[in-house]
DNA sequence: TTGAAATAGTTGCAATTGCAACAGAAAGTT
DNA sequence: AACTTTCTGTTGCAATTGCAACTATTTCAA
């Protein structure tokens, strides 16, 4: 964790390519519509990446907290729909271009030195990320999914006890599945025994 | 696609750190037990990341094509299940641990200073696919998936037929479905007038 | 070439899920 | 403090899905 932070320190003392712009809450940080190698990283604050679909509905597609890596570089291009990213709190982000990684602005550049070490961690944190929710979203049935969840953020604490970083409703878009409909498999969940809740606190009661 | 191709050549040119392997069918390549920060590059070949669960059952969770980038410094360390990735033809394998890419063997050598360039570019890759993956599989119905996926397969080819890159039964694991309910559905869309299907081509008929 | 294995295709039925439509609680705003 | 908005919790019902159990076809290997 003050790794991560480390990094971020070291990419903040950069040379004048990368740009550093501040966001008050609701603002728009960027749009995914053409492709342009855009890579951004939240340093302070949270965002939501949202797509309007053709009939104006709203999706969260993901969020994003401090440290994050994100932008359309990493992105399919993609007709039919775009992609916002709004913040939902104050924050500060970094700008930069793929290619701005390694066009060094002169030799020996100490921040150059250090960015592509740091671009790299944090995109190998992001795809950590994507393979867990892509491990999650796999399973078949809403009880899977939670468990599968669970599971990983039981293991993140250390402990069978855990406070969802989400509300239930992110919980249910996080995990695609009918609000209502995990609602009911989490007080099944609770009635056979598997779990107990309080909240968004979870306890898992098994093994 | 060539671009890819001269990112490898270069990473091939490298220095002693690197090893490149080979690996006959079937061959386990790696597996994704403890955190070592392992990097693998797939050169030439095949192969699919195997989960044996509790019960025993297999369960493809995904599957690397030559210039994939993979290795258990992308996955989330994990209890209760052995990833394994098992060659599904002869393969030269590239491993790399995360450190080695950017401790220099000496001043300015020219490998290490297109490697951490290529990893990138390489991890990118890797992170839009996993986007790509993730956006179908919130899909909430089969014929959404279906439908994603066939659009997002479109706008790769910049045609409304394509042949899919799998076998139907692994479409089916790859969009986390029942095979069979899989096969109705897609019997409904060409019935309906959505698609038209011939063995694993298929072709788009709308807008 | 012939048998075995993998893949494709189909269907009935039961279980799960999404949807719609609520009411109450909590949080945020003016 | 009053109002609005978001979040939680619940239920009936219809639609979708998974499961099981087949047969037909294709691919692969001995």
């Amino acid at each position: 964790m003050s790794d991560t932070f480390n990094l971020i320190n070291n990419i903040q003392n950069g040379c004048s390519r990368v740009q550093k712009k501040h966001f008050v809450k609701n603002e728009t940080i960027t749009t995914y519509i053409q492709k342009r190698n855009q890579i951004c990283i939240m340093i302070v604050g949270t965002a939501d990446l949202i797509r309007y679909d053709l009939n104006g509905n709203k999706d969260i597609v993901d969020k994003f907290n401090e440290t994050d890596i994100f932008g359309e570089a990493f992105y399919p291009v993609h007709t039919n729909n775009e992609l916002t990213v709004i913040a939902t709190s104050n924050c500060d982000v970094l700008f930069l271009q793929h290619d701005d990684i390694y066009k060094k602005c002169k030799a020996n550049c100490k921040f150059h030195n250090t960015l592509s070490s740091s671009i790299l961690q944090l995109t190998l944190k992001n795809s950590v990320h994507q393979n867990m929710r892509i491990e999650v979203l796999s399973k078949r049935t809403i009880r899977e999914k939670l468990l599968t969840y669970f599971s990983i953020l039981s293991s993140k604490d250390f402990s069978k006890s855990f406070t969802l970083p989400f509300t239930l409703t992110n919980l249910a878009d996080y995990l695609s599945v009918d609000r209502s409909a995990m609602m009911r498999e989490l007080k099944n969940l609770a009635a056979e025994g598997f779990i107990s809740k309080s909240g968004n606190k979870i306890k898992l009661l098994y093994k």
